[in-house]
DNA sequence: ATATTAAATAAGAATCATTACTATCTTATA
DNA sequence: TATAAGATAGTAATGATTCTTATTTAATAT
């Protein structure tokens, strides 16, 4: 993989600011520093870079994007839209397990709670 | 809500097959019974469905709806892509309390398990 | 049974996220 | 520095979903 400005760019995106990103954010970001980026290749890019298990794909209503650390869960307040990142591996390792044991074999997951958060 | 036509075919489609089906195969299937129903009206019911809790929507790559029962988690498997229902209903009620404990109200969830299933 | 009317529909345009295409450019390498 | 495979910009295309508007229809009152 080229190390071209572009890739850096929006790595260096991801490092400064951990949280759940559009694609059109990842954009507007990038175009701020290198203002010839294209659109299409944010989104080879971020493509590319879920792939190599550098990010991971949220699928709401829109994609968004994160950098992949440890496994966790996800609550969307419904009402102010933050996206929280939440406990509850020992739960989903259980379930995963039961499965195991049925013969399917897990290899991704997307567990999102939807509702309203502490604050609203 | 009026008992049109549509609606009915619509209900019926979901009466027959209680699977996960996209609007599109929705309106393939309704189209044969009445060719004049449009792709658009299609949507507007699924909505209207959704709303009145009759059908769940699935978000995955493209929506996906069925028959809302008693709630449960979907595992897709990534070769056959064939989505089953499968159980774990008691770890998910124990980190919704977790969630109920930090003071966030929980009204809607996706859960979605990827791999291989059995057969494949 | 018929007229009335508010709600639902058909058809197609519009929107929005994402991908495809292709000529041009750039990083890595010799 | 010359070269070539890979990456990019720009834009067209796609696919799912929603919007718009003129027309139709189910429910209700007469
Ligand atoms: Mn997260
Ligand atoms: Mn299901
Ligand atoms: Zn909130
Ligand atoms: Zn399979």
């Amino acid at each position: 993989m080229r190390q071209t400005n572009q890739l850096i760019i929006i790595k260096e995106i991801f490092q400064k600011y951990e949280g759940h990103q559009t694609a059109n954010e990842i954009y507007k970001k990038a175009h701020r520093r290198l203002p010839a980026i294209s659109l299409a290749t944010v989104y080879r890019i971020l493509n590319t870079l879920v792939t190599e298990n550098y990010l991971e794909r949220l699928n709401i209503e829109e994609g968004r994007y994160e950098l992949k650390k440890e496994k966790h869960i996800h609550f969307i307040c419904n009402k102010c839209g933050k996206i929280q990142n939440i406990p509850g591996e020992e739960q989903i390792k259980s379930i995963e397990e039961n499965l195991k044991k049925k013969g399917m074999k897990v290899s991704k997951r997307e567990i999102i709670f939807y509702g309203i958060c502490k604050e609203c």
